[in-house]
RNA sequence: GCUGCUGUAGCUCAGAGGUAGAGCACUCCCUUGGUAAGGGAGAGGUCGAGAGUUCGAUUCUCUCCAGCAGCACCA
């Protein structure tokens, strides 16, 4: 037999027979180490204890120690254990896959009746007496036509199709956790009784597509979360409580920023806070903007159909377009019209009047433009995704051997932004060509080398998202995370050669030739709404004093203070702060409470004592203790605060 | 759009086949109190909408609308 030599993380190499399995290493190396033993990185692979190692390796023995490869064996042994729950409570359940994600796993199933949130509890019971029976785990391989006929005796469809689509004839492993069998990658752990039995919890239930196909069938998801230890469970659980708390939908309530309601859906009623916000916002952009070089303009609501079949726009999304017949009796004519769902085609009309020069380019045009997209029911979510909003739009018109250079300014601009708004990190991903598209491959090429060199001379290297391009051109995307870890798009920035061509865009040349311009898309807060929604998660309604819709209020402690508070308030105004009196007749408590829950940056508290001093007790939010300072000083602090980032000296 | 769940006062929630309740918020009165809820009184609801079953529905059934979680979607 060949002799195979496997190097251990401290360069001891080590001599065995080719085929030796991982946990006989463990085993021989020592005792202690092989009931410790969950699994092995090989050569930089993730390998079960039982599979057979033919060749020389580096080799690194994990045990429960190891975060990264225990939770993923712990994550996905529950999957199997959780699958195997179900089964044996309702047999008749088709089970198809079960994978490892973020915190947890999911599996989904096939039964006619619908889990109920009570079912948790009683496969979470079962679960727990499968991990301790302690039943082993075991692994074989198969050929594929063993595998399907098992299957298929099982009456398991979804694993027969499962296997159909796994290419070649690669061959399959099949593994058990007791009697019960599952097709599975692998690795997995030795037996049930390694999984934790107190650090896992099933957390819901959801519809998801077979597939992921909205036109197969919708199975039954169960989610759970499991971790290496109760401790780290429980602070899981915590975390989630504390992000509840966090949701703009909540703060958004109790800041009193705005509401929706059901006359609207998807659209956002601001209210005098909220709208602080925005327009606090829109300033700081605007601003940002007009140093950018961009000329801002403003175009139309209620656009004719005709511009939207120019477009593509009426062939390819008008499912998602809010259509507005105007009735012949009140119109001139019978005319079909459509609300914007984006400003592209508009800003192609601007550009489009008069003849433009290349020395116009690149023109980097900007509007802060609503739009009103008919988004399918399911997809809204608070202010994050709703069927009207207001983006940071912009488009550069420029030559193609600009593209580089544009997107290079853009990112940096874009950086600048997010850091002024206290996002020192965001993921940027990039989408290349989708299967279906416009251009040629070498136009593409360009594009995208163009796209990539300039993020990665930025020094930031994108996430690839294979094939997610637009149909029009490839596309990076500006990520922002949520309380609870989901990902939101905020900034994009896309390479279009479609549109210029559809709505006959031109310029002429050096050549003294017409030449077709590119465009280039971009918004950098992305939408209004979505981003606001992403601030006060992230801040969790603590804002940058600058944004705070509310910024100061003085509340006095008793009625013989009321004048000085009304002098402190109008000093404040004239500093540029926004103050408010609160003179109620009400404890200091109560006020502090109050404003506090209200998430006000500052709370002046003034008595007899600061009268007398000329002076007020500051309380900044989420802090305890008070400090008393001379009015001026005070003065003189916010209205530095109060100062946009972009304004300060 | 799909699967499941939910919809009772401004908010958070209880409740029952015989036309509704709590706490907070709101209004008024008392209280002038030193940093996260002082006390009292009062007002407030077509129980998401429509239809059906019933002597009677907010409660049971159906349809619709909206929200929540996930999936699909985000050109």
């Amino acid at each position: 037999m060949a002799q195979i030599t496997l190097t251990l993380p401290d360069g001891n190499a080590r001599h065995y027979d080719a085929g030796i399995t991982a946990g006989e290493v463990a085993a021989d190396i020592s005792k202690s180490l092989a009931k410790k033993a969950i699994s092995a990185t090989v050569d930089g692979a993730h390998y079960d204890l039982a599979w057979p190692i033919e060749a020389d390796a580096d080799i690194a023995i994990h045990t429960m120690q190891d975060e990264d490869q225990a939770n993923e064996l712990v994550r996905h042994d529950l999957a199997h254990i959780m699958a195997r729950a179900v089964q044996e409570i309702w047999p008749d359940t088709k089970v198809t896959i079960g994978p490892v994600i973020k915190d947890g796993w999911y599996y989904d199933f096939d039964r006619k009746e619908p889990f109920t949130p009570e079912d948790l509890g009683l496969i979470e019971k079962k679960m727990k007496e499968i991990i301790n029976k302690r039943d082993p785990v075991r692994t074989e391989v198969w050929d594929r036509a063993r595998a399907v006929k098992h299957y298929e005796d099982l009456g398991e469809p979804y694993k027969v199709e499962l296997i159909d689509a796994i290419p070649g004839d690669e061959p399959l492993r099949m593994y058990w956790h007791g009697d019960w069998q599952d097709l599975c990658r692998g690795p997995h752990l030795q037996h049930t009784g390694q999984v934790p039995g107190d650090a896992f919890k099933l957390m819901s239930i959801a519809g998801a597509y077979w597939r992921g196909d909205s036109d197969r069938a919708m199975l039954q998801r169960i989610y759970g979360v499991a971790f290496t230890g109760k401790e780290k469970l429980r602070a899981h659980l915590n975390m989630l409580e504390e992000a509840a708390k966090r949701d703009h939908r909540k703060l958004g309530r109790e800041m009193d920023l705005f509401h929706m309601q059901e006359e609207a859906p998807g659209q956002v009623f601001w209210h005098p806070n909220g709208w602080r916000i925005y327009t606090e916002l829109q300033d700081f952009v605007r601003r940002k903007q007009r140093a950018g070089g961009y000329v801002e303009v403003n175009t139309p609501q209620v656009v004719d159909r005709k511009l939207w079949v120019q477009s593509g726009h009426w062939e390819k999304y008008q499912e998602n377009m809010f259509i507005v017949e105007v009735d012949e009796e009140h119109a001139r004519e019978k005319a079909v019209n459509a609300l914007k769902p984006m400003n592209c085609p508009c800003h192609v009309q601007i550009f489009n009047q008069g003849i433009k020069s290349y020395r116009d380019l690149p023109l980097r045009m900007a509007e802060f433009g609503s739009c009103a997209r008919y988004e399918p029911s399911g997809a809204l979510h608070g202010i994050m995704r709703v069927r009207g909003f207001t983006q940071d739009d912009g488009h550069i018109f420029c030559r193609e051997d600009q593209i580089e250079s544009e997107t290079a300014i853009y990112i940096d601009f874009l950086s600048s932004m997010y850091r002024d708004l206290g996002f020192e990190n965001f993921k940027v991903k990039f989408s290349d060509r989708p299967e279906k598209r416009s251009g040629s491959d070498e136009v593409w090429d360009k594009a995208e080398e163009a796209l990539l060199s300039a993020t990665r001379n930025a020094g930031i290297e994108p996430e690839l998202n294979p094939g997610e391009g637009a149909f029009y051109g490839p596309k990076l995307e500006f990520v922002l995370t949520d309380a609870i870890g989901r990902d939101w798009q905020c900034g994009t920035h896309q390479v279009d050669f479609v549109l210029p061509e559809r709505l006959d865009a031109t310029y002429i040349g050096e050549d003294g030739a017409k030449h077709r311009p590119v465009m280039l898309h971009r918004a950098t807060v992305g939408s209004f709404e979505r981003f606001i929604g992403i601030l006060i998660e992230e801040h969790a309604g603590k804002l940058p004093f600058w944004l705070a819709p509310r910024q100061v209020v003085v509340a006095s402690i008793t009625s013989d203070a009321d004048d000085y508070v009304t002098e402190v308030v109008e000093t404040l105004k004239k500093a540029g702060v926004r103050a408010e009196a609160d003179l109620r007749n009400e404890k200091i408590n109560y006020k502090v409470r109050e404003h506090s829950v209200g998430k006000v940056p500052v709370i002046l508290a003034v008595g007899n004592r600061e009268v007398e001093e000329k002076t007020v007790s500051v309380r900044r939010l989420g802090q305890k203790q008070t400090s008393v300072e001379p009015l001026a000083d005070v003065t003189a602090t916010l209205s530095h605060d109060a100062t946009p980032p972009d304004l300060r000296g």
